[in-house]
DNA sequence: TATGAATGAGTCTTCATTCAT
DNA sequence: TATGAATGAAGACTCATTCAT
């Protein structure tokens, strides 16, 4: 008579945030921040509409907690590889902050954030100043230490590095809008890996001062 | 000691279209398609919502009238331009043509259309099918057409013009993206003029056959 | 250097409020009232929007215009003749009336006016009032007087004229409705015409005090 | 001393369409489609406009359901009724099915609708192709389908089914209308019962073959 | 925790009416 | 007279958020 106790692996209530931050970042990206639905959101991740506040207070929380898990995290991993490693080649520093940029969000879903908010923030400020402080500045202040920290031992020109940290962000950002863009250039005759192989090149020979 | 009785409204019918285009352009490149609400450019061009729908059917149609205007012309001038000079040098032809491209769409208020079209296309599929028809495939076909008659008349090296017409446009897309993306790149360090000039140069280069 | 003078046939302003009636019937009984956009009626006499406005002055009084031009005037009419035919025979009286009524309102486009009477009247309070007070009331008051004429001079047999008077408008009522719904009942196997006759032979015989 | 806070709203979810079906039949007899506005629909039925809409896709799937939920319905039992009778007299099958539409439709609020058909059907096409396919197409074919029966077993003169059916539902779909109409001939001196007593007796002897 | 019913502010669109020309 | 540009109130529909269960 009495009903089977559900067993404990069925409802992983552990994995729901996660659950719901991976629909969110499907459907955001697609759709943009104002167009997704948070009902969308919730059914793609298999919960109702009520369970999605339990877990975040609302939208724009969400969103953060996206942003946070699928970007902000990497910018903290690399700026604790920094930190702990104050005598390592900035040469090799900076060219492995940008492969794994390009590794774990560039070449990813989460790429599709950048042409949210290139499109989005102006109407959300909130959201924008979210990304600015925890995005653009942390990970612009991140390049410009190498750059710095380059310059001060010599293994770098000495350029002024706000404006090379420009310089060295922009191209991978265009490659993330360039990838979620909906024009053929994207399909066709492009390819974002030798793109960036290129680059790559390109820094390396651009900052090495001349022997 | 009476004063005027200001009208309730104003006829200005032949400047109308232009005003509320105008407004329209500015809200649709700030706030995106679907964020923009047609009291606020009805508002802007100091018209009452009524008005708008005057002299265009719905927002669509709002939103094309404005494509038209400021890309849709531009491309069917270049068109003429070309077929009107059928023995012009092909070099010229296309360098022209870039630097019009940039005179009078990427570097005014209207690139900020490429965003919107990047980020909104998705949601709104006879937009997309719109902007695809009349400024993608029309602008590709043209700069692909010089691209042809240059290879055919021994001007340009002979390579794939699809391919190529890919090629030389995405840099211009992609400043169009770039001046009214919200990242400070746009603002610091970055001259798009000297980008341009930059662009025109490889292009002449590299698509003049060796010697 | 002078413009012609227009001749003054061209432009027929005497007309002008018969075409602007005729409009205005075809596309209230094709679209009842409030679906009935002034615009369409403007553009049905050839006129534009602002020039029914100085003929009418609001949509309620062109309502009204249409019922007195094809309604009212026909019981009018009606009234006189009775009035101007004191010693004429009730019995006849009452079949010309029928018929009359028929021919003139009954068997032509205006019939259609009742079914949006009958659809919209509760929606319009003044609309309502004014049908009642202009057709129903006179219209019923002219036949009841002649019922009681009737009945005074041994014509008629002696039932309460205000209910006679219901059993016999209600069927040519019911005609009007007929015709003009969109029931197939009206377009098979049904003719109006047959339909009076039996009716008046009904009455006829009906109302015919027994020798 | 302290009052019961009041609920904002209370949850009532296996009763919410039937009492939005209910203010919805009320209003839409009362106003026409057009003129009925969702919000009041709501209001009536004690919710709030975005409740209507949980429910209901759009105004004209409302206006469907209250037709299935009021007309259709009763429809299809006269279908099963019919089907489950193969051998039932075909007199008596007639008599109940047309007091069953009398006491279930015509005499019921639903009557109203008819009303709204006749008036609104030609602004709303979508709804004239429903109300035809699935009341005036099935409820003839249900009529036809007893005549043709009941010639073939000789319970009925051979009378063209097609033209009998429009003969004997005429008067009842008129009587809808009237019992619905503004006219004061439904109010005073009108017994719709009578009609429908007399209604019955006429088709019984004249569907009867002579002896 | 989880659900999903309920809410209501917000946006596009229509159209009767006004009025400068 | 005649025009048609301009107005603004009104209504269908959407969706982030709340909360009783």
């Amino acid at each position: 008579m009495q009903s089977e106790p559900k067993p404990r692996w069925e409802r992983r209530k552990d994995a729901r945030p996660q659950e719901l931050l991976a629909a969110a970042l499907d459907l955001f990206v697609d759709r943009g921040y104002a167009a997704t639905r948070l009902e969308d959101v919730a059914r793609r991740a298999g919960v109702s509409k009520g369970t999605l506040y339990l877990y975040f207070e609302n939208k724009e929380e969400l969103f953060k907690a996206v942003v946070r898990e699928n970007i902000v995290d990497v910018i903290g991993k690399a700026e604790s590889d920094v930190a702990a490693a104050p005598e390592a080649s900035c040469r090799e520093l900076l060219r492995v902050m940008l492969l794994k940029w390009w590794s774990e969000v560039a070449s990813t879903r989460a790429a599709g954030l950048a042409k949210l908010i290139m499109a989005e923030a102006g109407n959300f400020p909130e959201i924008a100043r979210f990304y600015n402080d925890e995005v653009i500045e942390r990970g612009n202040a991140l390049v410009a230490s190498i750059l710095r920290r380059g310059a001060a031992n010599g293994e770098f020109v000495a350029l002024d590095p706000d404006i090379m940290t420009r310089v060295l962000t922009a191209p991978v950002i265009m490659l993330m809008l360039w990838s979620h863009s909906f024009f053929p250039c994207d399909t066709q005759g492009f390819d974002p890996e030798a793109f960036m192989d290129a680059f790559l090149g390109l820094v390396e020979r651009g900052l090495r001062p001349p022997p």
